[in-house]
DNA sequence: AGTACCACCTGACGGC
DNA sequence: TGCCGTCAGGTGGTAC
């Protein structure tokens, strides 16, 4: 699931609740989850630690401690947070448990295991290390632009491509392709500087409209693709049947009639 | 540089 | 009911 407005949405969920607690303790159910870290030393860095303040970039989660250090959290497909005071309350597949001091726990939550929680020392350095691209929330049309010259390939990869620029996935660079009127298979080079940027206008306005609606799939516009993207599902805008095509492995669903090229 | 394929994992779903 | 293949919104390595 989760794609830059889902870990936007995270962000916001840990400042509303595990910053600034001091913790207590820290429990490694699973190691597989662990990035290039022991549980050893992950428990020793976050021990009497508190969380002064987070940054996402991309998909990835960054929340800095009182001792500089930043704990790095990755959500795979199928991760997500929870705060919560009664142990019996613990989540299933919970993977990383932070206990605070007031009694709570922060978990780490990710059913197939396809996240990372690691460490780091700046943002920066977690950027270059995993070498991605500016967040797509936060690069201007130029950059934007400029990224795309010379590319080869289909706009859809581009667009999901985290080296390029970080922060969307299957759903998001599908959902800006239809409302950009952009087909997913769409070579980069074939498109023209107006279609450049109704894409980098779209982008920001889905991925904004997405934390704006906290990612609930109930309160998106019923406009969009996501709530629809099912086989045999018509189109909200004319009624088409939407299309299905592996574009780099991962389903693409599209309109034929307002997607046209 | 881009892409295909596989691997990492678990679980839900449909067909038989 | 059970078994099996397929699929799922992510990423990384390898081979072409």
């Amino acid at each position: 699931m989760p794609e830059l407005p889902d870990v936007e949405i995270f962000k916001q969920y840990m400042d509303a609740t595990a910053l600034h607690q001091k913790t207590d303790s820290v429990r490694i159910r699973n190691k597989k989850v662990l990035a290039d870290v022991s549980s050893k030393q992950l428990q020793m860095t976050l021990k009497g630690r508190r969380f002064e303040s987070t940054t996402r970039h991309g998909k990835h989660l960054l929340a800095q401690m009182d001792n500089g250090k930043f704990l790095t959290i990755h959500f795979g497909m199928t991760g997500f947070l929870k705060y919560y005071k009664n142990t019996d309350d613990e989540p299933e597949h919970s993977r990383v448990l932070i206990r605070f001091t007031n009694g709570f726990h922060l978990a780490y939550v990710c059913q197939r295991m396809l996240g990372k929680v690691g460490l780091a020392d700046s943002v920066r350095k977690f950027i270059e290390d995993r070498r991605l691209g500016p967040d797509a929330l936060n690069l201007d049309m130029e950059t934007f632009h400029r990224m795309l010259a010379g590319k080869r390939g289909s706009i859809k990869s581009a667009l999901m491509n985290q080296n390029l620029l970080a922060g969307m996935g299957n759903i998001y660079s599908e959902e800006i392709l239809y409302h950009s009127g952009v087909r997913p298979t769409a070579q980069v080079k074939s498109l023209n500087s107006k279609t450049i940027k109704k894409i980098f206008r779209n982008m920001k306005k889905v991925l904004d409209r997405a934390i704006e609606c906290r990612v609930d799939p109930a309160k998106f516009p019923n406009s969009y693709l996501l709530p629809h993207r099912h086989k045999g599902e018509e189109c909200p805008r004319c009624g088409a049947t939407l299309q299905q095509e592996k574009v780099n492995q991962r389903t693409a669903y599209y309109c034929p009639e307002c997607q046209p090229g």
